[in-house]
DNA sequence: AAAGCGCGAACGAACGTTCGCTCTTGACTC
DNA sequence: GAGTCAAGAGCGAACGTTCGTTCGCGCTTT
């Protein structure tokens, strides 16, 4: 019995201890097949090797489950920014929190779910504390970051600062969105092209003296 | 009576000859404030001003409207293309078609639905060749658009091709979704500076001077 | 013996869809 | 022009199903 760890995990295993984490998991992975709201919870149920009335005990509403699956997503894509802080460049952090995100095996939910995610923010009032909470904090660290790079001279002091923000936000999300279309990308050997390319974007303009972002 | 368009469509007004048209434009209107799975047929025929009886006699299905809404996307996204071939450069062609997609009022269909209809292409068989034709479509169109440019000089010829569409794809979809979660950007007035961002990213490597791009 | 986990049948509500009916329309007869 | 009528647009109650959730009861564990 090697598959274990991806198995539709009934009572089995060692996750037989938590059972809110068995509810979790077998949730995201009936969401990402079939989104929120076209999932029903006796799927969930099934998946996780539970019946209603014993998940029911865990959870109080199918909201709740929502709920706690984007606090988790938020909270894993909030962890990729400590690449910001140990990397030397920007570039290369966005290198490695791509490469982090996409070559996850399997691959990970707030990949899966980005585009669902977002859509059910957009309009759940209930999600947008949890969201937000964890949204203005990553801002704020890749703020900080940004700003460094300028300081450093590996980003052009000229650019505005939330312009590039809202691209390499966009560009994140815009590339989990384009892999659930096309799953088949080689998304993580693709980094640092990307990287390179969001480099040149940031780079300031050909400086006449060549002190650069080497080392 | 200046609100005439946005109304909420009863049986007045001029629609009042097109029953489809009332119906796509209801569901939409209702889609992007519920989604798909969570708006229900009531809603939709509440909006639209019509019963349910009537309105089955236009569509078969609740997916069959989805399709149709789908098609209709694909399609106004598709027309933006046109910029492509009437402007002088690749730059100045994504700033028109930034703004046209923004500035519309009220918001394009496929900028409010943008996250939700990748969630859905991505797990419904059904929509997958409605949505691939015209996305097989658009992308040979920036190709060749891509190319030109290439050879005109205006983008580095040594790019990967795939490489700068998949950023590109990426950007448009993702600012799309953020704004989504943040209506209130001003995206219109942002597209020439993030279009110049684009532009320092696919322009070849200053002439004088050689920066060493490491790697 | 007590406690509580887990079960699954069952609940009321809401879903997408259907059906038989009424009302409107416009062409045809006289 | 008045009267007739077939055709179909539109209606909304009602259908069977499935939804999210509840509840009372066995079973395990201590």
């Amino acid at each position: 019995m090697p598959a274990a760890a991806a198995a539709p995990a009934t009572a089995s295993g060692p996750n037989r201890k938590d059972p809110r984490r068995r509810v979790l998991d077998a949730a995201a992975r009936c969401f990402i097949r079939g989104g929120f709201h076209a999932t029903s919870m006796h799927e969930v149920c099934a998946e996780a090797g539970m019946s209603p009335g014993a998940l029911y005990r865990y959870f109080p509403s199918k909201e709740a489950i929502i709920i706690a699956i984007v606090e988790e997503e938020r909270s894993a894509r909030s962890a990729l920014l400590a690449h910001l802080d140990s990397s030397a460049t920007l570039v290369e952090a966005l290198t490695l929190m791509g490469e982090a995100l996409f070559s996850s095996d399997p691959p990970m939910v707030c990949v899966e779910l980005g585009p669902e995610i977002a859509a059910e923010v957009s309009r759940n009032p209930r999600l947008r504390p949890v969201f937000d909470e964890v949204e203005d904090e990553m801002d704020a660290a890749f703020l900080r970051a940004l700003e460094a790079a300028q300081a450093r001279g590996e980003v052009d002091p000229a650019l505005d600062r939330d312009h590039v923000m809202l691209m390499i936000n966009a560009l994140g999300d815009g590339i989990m969105l384009r892999r659930r279309l096309q799953p088949e990308l080689p998304l993580a050997q693709m980094m640092p092209q990307i990287a390179t390319l969001i480099g040149r974007m940031l780079a300031p303009p050909a400086p006449s003296v060549s002190s650069g972002a080497s080392r």
